[in-house]
DNA sequence: TTGACGCCGTACCGTACGGTACGGTACAGA
DNA sequence: TCTGTACCGTACCGTACGGTACGGCGTCAA
């Protein structure tokens, strides 16, 4: 067990959203992991990584320390390699607004959607039931804090401004954002998990986000 | 593998949401199997639910062909118990279409948030993610036919009938849902799936019902 | 040249688990 | 009483996979 991890730099300190350094070989094995959970999804055995990767076992393993180290690692360096559109903060007009939320929701759309999160979500949505305690393989914490967390942390400053624009009115800061989320995501994340044929279009994608953004408006505009 | 389910009632015949008719102990089975997913999620063995319903393997495999098809029937068996709550049909005031919806989402957020639905959600996302053809294993489909369908094609009609009665207004038949799907459960389900802990008192979800169903009158009302 | 090091490839070990086989028991019907 | 059936309990088999050990090779520094 030992927690090796000898050449990565980071530790594992608290680090979920902090871009860990792997080195160049390092991310080749990362991205190979990746690419057979998409194939795959977890499930995936240690020697397939190791074809995929042209990697030895013994490297894995002192590397990663174990099977759920790199599955760690992997959904770390996704997360990672993930960038959220630019938000507007000062000066708002509530046409910015509109369009900010509207672009970030089509994002998000487009990111909840595809074949990697989809299956970084299914693997962390798998373990997070896995040992009663649930004592190691923090995978749910992980895609939790950079997903709907990061999400929330980006868009409640934008809150915050829009109503010290005079453009928003609530009271309960938490309320906003679950409203956005829930009107941008609908019911696609869950059925897109639960393996339904959902497959956005980009137009689509767009037209659903610019709904959001104009209903939440409805909703909160003042 | 010959598909056996001997004594079983029903066929497989996209049996989706029928009741299907096991016998008192082949649902003493089903009901360990529940307890076992709901402490270790998906992944208990064979082994684990003959000690626990005191069954031998022969029987289990007997009755069920296989563990996908003791899943499966566990699934199944589970979906056949949830109960929704009736929705009025004719004669709809405003006021009588809040509530229902109130009263709806209520009822769902909490079976949402309960042990036993997280765990078969996670078995069903788990599961529709191995095997990239996803050959056998149809938990996914029937979790969605039993969870976002069944609800939509409860809350369609009332929809239909809300707009009949001049109470709503909307273009594309599937928008309504999809909002007040948002605006009920919004982030919540993701989140206990990821094993957030997320722990919803009574009134905390009877807040938030009456608060979606007044938004989503707010954005489709008259 | 030599040695240390990091890594690849592969063989190997232990175990957990899905699935099968079989003996033993209770019971129902002839 | 005999016979078939349905089931329990348990021993057993085959395999897949996580994890380890080891030999060989290229590289770099002394």
């Amino acid at each position: 067990m030992n927690m090796a991890v000898k050449t990565r730099a980071g530790q594992e300190t608290a680090a979920d959203e902090r871009t860990e350094e792997f080195s160049v070989r390092q991310r080749e094995v990362l991205d190979a992991v990746l690419a057979l959970m998409v194939e795959e999804g977890d499930g995936f055995s240690m020697a397939a990584v190791c074809r995929r990767a042209s990697c030895s076992k013994e490297t894995l393993y002192n590397w990663f320390g174990d099977r759920d180290g790199l599955l760690t690692a992997t959904v770390q360096w996704q997360a990672s390699k993930v960038k959220m559109p630019v938000l507007p903060g000062e000066g708002l007009s509530r046409v910015a607004l509109e369009r900010a939320l509207a672009g970030f929701a089509a994002n998000w759309l487009a990111v909840l959607t595809s074949d990697l999160s989809i299956a970084l979500n299914r693997a962390a949505v798998s373990h997070a039931g896995q040992g009663a305690g649930s004592g190691k393989s923090r995978l749910g914490e992980i895609v939790l804090t950079n997903g709907p967390d990061a999400m929330r942390r980006r868009l409640d400053p934008l809150f915050a401004a829009g109503r010290d624009a005079g453009l928003l009115a609530f009271e309960d800061a938490a309320e906003p954002f679950r409203a956005f989320f829930g009107l941008a995501i609908g019911d696609t994340q869950i059925r897109v998990l639960l393996g339904g044929t959902v497959r956005l279009t980009e137009a689509e994608r767009e037209h659903r986000a610019a709904l959001a953004a104009k209903q939440f408006l409805a909703l909160y505009g003042t």
